[in-house]
Formats: C-alpha cells, structure tokens, sequence
DNA sequence: CGTCTAATTGAAGCATCTCAACATGCGTGG
DNA sequence: CCACGCATGTTGAGATGCTTCAATTAGACG
C-alpha cells in the first residue's frame, strides 16, 4: 500500500487527529483526488485566486507565504505530506496569502464541492477537518509569540523544535534527524530574518551543540538544550486527543 | 431591542459573515447564554485550561494572549462585542493562549455540546461558526507578516487600520474615530514593540497627520494616508459573502 | 491635595540589518 | 574532465531601529 497514494496520505494524516474507523476511511477513499506535480519555487496557489479545490501536499515541502511592501516576503507556515494547507478555501472566497513550494512538490486537489459533500455525510469528517484548521491557527499563534516577543536565536531553536516534531508525528523524521531543504534565505523569511543573521544564528546554535546540520540535514544534537533554548511547549501542535 | 442581549450580538455578528434567516435566527435564539462580568485585567480563560463552554463577548475589549520566556507578553488578537474569540476550544481540549479583558468585559457563555448539538441540526450554522474560526486564522496570518517583516510604524498604523475597519463593521466605530481602551503599553505587546518606542510611533503618526488621538479615542485623520502607511489591503478580513 | 498610573523625554546600549567581499559547492557545456 | 557560471554560505564592518534605563510630566481618582 503506497505511502505516497493520496488517499493514504490523507488517512495517515487524518488519524494522527483521531482514529478513524472503516466507514470514514471509506468515505475519504471515495473523494476524488487529482494529483499535480510542482516544481521547486513555483505557486500552488496565488494570494487573489479564488479557488474551488482544496489540495493536500503528497510529496515536498510547501509554504504560505505573503508578500509585503518593499517585495518583502513572510512566510506564514510550512507544509508536509499529508497537510492540507488551503482548506480555509472551503468557507473564504478569496486568497489573502499565496501557497509556494520549496522543493519540487506533488499535490492533489479535491473540489470543496466533493468535500463539502461528504461532511453532509459523514458529520465526524466534517469535524475532523474543522479540527485541522484549528490546529493551523494555533500554530499561527505560536509564530506570533516568536516573532513578536523571542529573539532571533530563540525563534530558529523554536522553528527546529516544531518542524521536528510536526515531522516526526508524520514520519518525516528519523530517531532526532530530520530533512528540511530549505535554504538560509528562506529560513530568514520564515522567521522575520535577514539571511546574514540566519547565518550567525545558525552557526551559535551549532557552537552550542544544540544542532549538527550538513547541508539541507539537520540533526538535534541536544533535544532538552534546544528546547529550552526555544521557549519550545509543544502543547499548541493539539497532537492526538479523541473527539 | 437591545443591542447588548447576548443573543441579538451572537446574531448580529453572525449577519456579518452571512445572512442568517428566520429558522437560524429561532435556532440561535435557543442557545442557552449565561451572561457573566469581568474587571479588567481579569482572565476569561487561561492557558492550560480545558473548557467545556465557549464564549460570546457582548460588551468591552478582550484580547487572546500568550507569555513567553522572561515574562514577556504578546497579544494574539484583540476582540470586541459580538466576537467568539475561543471557538477552537470546541475542538482543541488545552487552551494554548489565554484570554484577558482589556476593559471591564461582559461575556456569555455557551457549552459546547448546545453549540455542536444546533450544528447538528442546521448545517449551515456550523459552517458559519466555522468560517469565523477561518478569519480569525486569516486575521492571524496578517499578523504575523506585520510582526516578521514590517517596521514598528508600519505595523502600528496596520493595526489601526484593521480595528477601525473591524470595529466599523461592528456598528462599534462612528465615521472615522473609535474608542481604543489601550495603554501603549499594551499596543507595544500588539505589536511586539516597547512601550517606549509605541510612543514614538504615535507621536510620528500624529505628527504626519494620519491619526488624532485624545486619550483612549483615536480618529483617522487621514484614512488613505494610514492605509499607504500600514502597508493595508482589507482582503483578509474576508467581510461579507454568500456561502 | 496626594497618590498612582500612564505618557513623555533623553541618552546609552545592543540586536539585527545592510552592504560588500569572498568562499564553497554544484550543474552544465565544451 | 575541466572551466565556467550561479546559487548559497560565510565573514567583516558600519549603520540603524528598537530596547532599556532613568527621570520628568501629565492625568485620573479618592
């Protein structure tokens, strides 16, 4: 059974919320899912559009993004396999932000029509998904604290803290190693950063024995130390709960 | 018919989203809301706790806020009458912010399972209820490309266009000017800024004739001039549509 | 009138940015 | 297989936006 097959990513993602039983895996199996492959750097979505599907990430890392004056880029929130990042298009016409892919990345749509649909059906379903909304703005609200109220050194050891456990509860992860192909730069615009100071604060963070990266690698080196060093309380992530 | 009657504000916030007709309106009507004050500076809800009931504001300021490490504060989002400002409690179990009154506040209280149980009845509701969790996240996302990637004067004036904007809607601000209940001591923790330098920052803005401020009343003074300055395009408000 | 909180001002410090140069690695075409 | 170009990472130095500390003023309230 292909991890990759959107349908089991779906499923996958959707237990790490609560456990699903036949019926809703079934119902989710009869959704109609349209893969699409994107390249590195191009736009799933742009800030403006007004889509009718929703998509859900099989493969690459994904961002919201939007753009600020000056050219300026924020973004907003990164996405896995198995997330659904645009599924505010369900109940919002337009698009206040952009969806952009950090690597090459394969994605499926599926109309809201189809989703709206089998909520009708399936009330559960439709709860679960409410429920992964609200898990993407509790995340909201942790960026939030970090850019507004933590240091550039705090808010990068509380990125890595996230991303590593968002990861791992997907399978993303490895023991304490994890993959994340995203350059300095991008780094920087994740964390309200210049490039330079990514730099600096990266390498403070390696000095420190909190991190080992080589290149698109990273590896926590002392899990309490970064933890710490991030304010990080995985509370706001919502993982598991039965509903 | 008063204005401040817990339902006629769940109601008229509700019509702001949406129109809402005569069978909704009678199902809203049944929700039971227990109306309950709080002093200012009180919690309505602290971080950690696990509610049973959400809450309405009918009357004062409210903001959503987290602490992070060295006691720092930042406020997540800030709400007026009519607002729900802790749907997601509905279903996410651990609060991961707390909620504070800015003012003396009123609020109404409503236990989840008479919330789940109108949803159950009158779809159309939940999707409603649903859609004000999405802008709140959306109110988020705008947030956080303030707080990462503009400089204090533009975030200060961003903020002043999004609360006159909301509070406009609200039927809470008369043609230019609203009443904002804030020291600038609480702005600063809006915008991830010291208290000094807010004052800094009103000052330009009253300097460059974009605000008139006399104690707690702010009036726009110049509304193209603050919009151009605060980098604002109301989109993410996402007010009014047909669902 | 005295007290308390909030607003204001000045001055010094520091975190982070900008600019500019250089190093490194990698893919591509010759 | 080498030479080149380009994106990314690294380093240094100077500029700046914002913070912190400390003192003063202004308003609100009993």
């Amino acid at each position: 059974m292909a991890i990759d097959e959107p349908h089991n990513r779906l499923i996958q993602r959707l237990s790490s919320l609560s456990e699903i039983n036949e019926d809703e895996q079934a119902a989710l199996r009869a959704l109609p899912l349209r893969a699409r492959d994107f390249d590195k750097g191009e736009d799933i979505i742009r800030q403006g559009d007004r889509p009718t599907e929703s998509c859900l990430i099989i493969r690459g890392l994904a961002c919201r993004y939007k753009l600020v004056a000056g050219g300026k880029r924020q973004i907003i929130s990164l996405h896995f396999a198995g997330d659904m990042p645009d599924l505010q298009g369900l109940y919002l016409d337009v698009m206040d932000h952009g969806i952009g892919c950090m690597t090459g990345v394969r994605a499926a749509f599926v109309p809201h029509q189809a989703l709206r649909a089998v909520f009708y059906e399936n009330r559960r379903l439709g709860e679960l998904f409410w429920r992964h909304t609200l898990i993407d703005a509790s995340i909201f609200r942790d960026w939030i604290a970090s850019l507004g109220r933590r240091s550039a050194y705090q808010r990068m050891a509380h990125l890595f803290c996230e991303l590593f456990v968002r990861m791992r509860s997907l399978g993303l992860a490895e023991r304490e190693s994890f993959r994340l192909p995203m350059t300095q730069s991008e780094l920087g615009d994740a964390c309200g950063l210049s490039p330079v100071h990514v730099n600096r604060v990266l390498q403070r963070l390696r000095r420190e024995g909190l991190i080992m990266s080589t290149g698109e690698v990273h590896a926590i080196a002392n899990w309490e130390g970064l933890r710490d060093a991030g304010d990080f309380d995985e509370t706001y992530l919502h993982q598991m709960r039965s509903i």
